[in-house]
RNA sequence: AGUCCGAUGGUGUAAAGGUAGCACUACAGUUUUUGGUACUGUCUGUCUAGGUUCGAAUCCUGGUCGGACUACCA
């Protein structure tokens, strides 16, 4: 236990605990539904759950919340496994409410034997109507006395099929004027003739989630049960729950969910786009999802120094991608390999320099990682060059290319400007440079100091690759929040993609996965569509840029 | 309207009655064969009104503002 760091008040409470002998370990759980992939948001949860079983020396349990056979499919349980996976954490125990089935049908049966529960054979719009409202009593439902034996048996066929979908439910009985609408005798119950993703046609009846959640953690003795603010509500049910069963008394805590800028985080928001089209899939590279990131490039390691980062509490937040993108930076920073590729290409001829002429020149693979190596790269008379990187008309800060201006190509010679032609259309075509023999990389006598150094590959030795160049999905900072729909604000601009960009040879070899800083234009990933016939570049987050800024001036 | 939760710079998060700190952002500068990285510095904050106290971001009371809840979803 680090004394350094201070402590979040879920770690307070957790201490507190310890030190006063309430538990001996703890014991928490991350409880995804499975019906839809893991977000930031998840990560953020998964973080909080497995830390603080790791910090504490406790357990975490993996439970699938699947008590809804209409939305939950197995293929989301293998996408959440494996991005839980991927993100650094091993769960202890692998759960599922649905095992629970059986004991939970039992606690039902208990709460009856109590005069607890009752079967109601209202619709639902008749027991909408009998809720009342906030502020305003509900009424209670006729079959609300009906006595233990009926209830008994009336569940009892319930489970049996004699039934049909919403004719019957089991409810609670508890209070049909509590201010708190969840407790004006909530649904425990529901007849649905369902396929479940792994209980099959075994069930017809399944569990409402408070009648699932609590008793699932009671069940694999969890102490900690951590969940978001929204559930606060429902506490008072889960605590009833667990009192009147009189099984091990877990307890809930709430916390504020993460909300990030320029993005949605609600899971029927992410459908959404995934539906409409207006992404490729939930793992889009713009999708928040933990596999939309993870094939946009952050790594896992990022994103858990992200969550820590960002901390946990209460209180409502937005917090800022710029932070998302720190972390992103300051872990690929260390780990990127270096290497060029020129996404708007102008060439540039060197009109001293012998033609056919190849030089191999030997760049180093990371400045920031001196075990990182070097690696060869081929220079020639004609080499590309970033468009922006030259101006018919340059200010006065620019440190780049323009007529007389000198810059040095990266790992290469120093280079100076005498001449360009355009198109009729204006556009510059060809720049022409002649290069100082003596100022090579490593050996420069030079003696010439020059401001700029920018990065380029041969002509005669480029490859070629598909680039992909993501920016924020959303326009503006909360689309939730905006008038209208969420989806009037999508970023028309968020995927560019670059058909043909010129690589330096090294790069061909690039896999999957594998990730690359491209010299003054940012962090790029192989996309998983990548072939060795076929390059693709992901831009994971472009390099901070101080000179875009001051264009912008 | 009822119940519950929350309120610290632009953002996120600390300070458990005793110097309002950290990170990001923004801005300025140093270093630099990436206008990157690294480093230095600067700006900006306790919702409000009372009260308790030698002393309040912290405790108490009132107010204001924001959020959640009215699914046979979780």
């Amino acid at each position: 236990m680090s004394e350094e760091k201070s402590l979040n008040f879920l770690e307070e409470i957790i201490e507190k605990d310890l030190a006063e002998g309430k538990y001996k370990y703890i014991h928490t759980r991350f409880p995804p539904e499975p019906n839809g992939y893991l977000h930031i948001g998840h990560a953020s949860s998964i973080h909080l759950n497995f830390g603080l079983a790791k910090k504490y020396k406790g357990k975490c349990n993996l439970r699938f919340d699947d008590t809804n056979p209409t939305t939950e499919e197995t293929e989301y349980v293998e996408s959440i496994k494996n991005d839980i996976k991927w993100l650094g954490f091993e769960w202890d125990g692998e759960y599922y409410a649905s095992d629970y089935f059986e004991q939970l049908y039992g606690f039902a049966v208990k709460l009856i034997n109590k005069g607890l529960a009752y079967v109601d054979d209202s619709t639902a719009e008749e027991i909408a109507a009998l809720k009342g409202n906030i502020g305003v009593p509900g009424t209670n439902s006729p079959y609300r006395e009906r006595t233990v034996e009926e209830n008994l048996r009336l569940f009892q066929e319930m489970r049996e099929g004699k039934y049909k979908d919403s004719e019957k439910v089991l409810r609670a009985k508890i209070d049909m004027a509590h201010p708190n609408l969840l407790l004006r005798d909530p649904i425990l119950y529901r007849i649905k003739h369902e396929h479940h993703h792994r209980t099959g046609d075994k069930w017809c009846i399944y569990p409402m989630y408070d009648f699932a959640h609590g008793q699932s953690d009671s069940i694999e003795n969890i102490t900690h049960s951590i969940c978001t603010l929204e559930f606060i509500h429902h506490r008072p049910l889960y605590d009833w729950c667990i009192q009147q069963l009189e099984i091990f008394p877990s307890h809930q805590y709430e916390f504020a969910r993460r909300n990030l800028s320029y993005t949605v985080m609600s899971k029927r928001k992410l459908l959404q786009l995934v539906n409409e089209k207006h992404v490729d899939g939930w793992n889009d590279p713009r999708m928040p999802t933990v596999s939309g990131m993870r094939r946009r490039g952050y790594t896992a390691a990022a994103l858990r120094n992200f969550c820590d980062t960002i901390g946990i509490a209460k209180r409502e937040n937005v917090v800022d991608l710029s932070l998302l993108e720190f972390c992103v930076r300051e872990d690929l920073n260390k780990l990127a390999t270096r290497s060029m590729a020129v996404l708007d290409p102008v060439k540039l001829v060197i009109t001293n320099y012998p033609e056919g002429q190849t030089e191999n020149l030997e760049i180093e693979n990371n400045p920031e990682d001196e075990n990182s190596g070097k690696r060869t790269v081929p220079f020639s008379n004609e080499v590309w060059i970033e468009r922006e990187d030259f101006m018919e008309n340059p200010p006065k800060k620019f440190f780049r290319l323009g007529m007389g201006l000198m810059v040095r190509l990266k790992g290469a010679y120093i280079v100076q400007c005498n001449d360009f032609k355009k198109d009729e259309n204006g556009n510059i075509t060809e720049i022409h440079c002649t290069y100082i023999r003596e100022s090579r990389s490593g050996n420069d006598t030079s003696g010439i100091h020059v401001k700029g150094t920018i990065h380029w590959v041969s002509v005669a030795h480029a490859k070629t690759a598909e680039v992909r160049l993501y920016d924020r999905l959303f326009r503006v900072e909360d689309p939730s929040s905006e008038d209208g729909d969420f989806k009037d604000y999508i970023n028309p601009d968020s995927l560019q993609v670059l058909p043909q960009v010129f690589i330096e040879p090294s790069l061909a070899a690039a896999k999957p996965g594998e990730h690359f800083q491209f010299l003054r234009k940012g962090y790029f990933c192989v996309d998983t569509d990548s072939s060795a016939e076929k390059l693709i570049f992901n831009r994971t987050v472009t390099l901070k840029d101080s000179w875009a800024k001051e264009q912008k001036k």
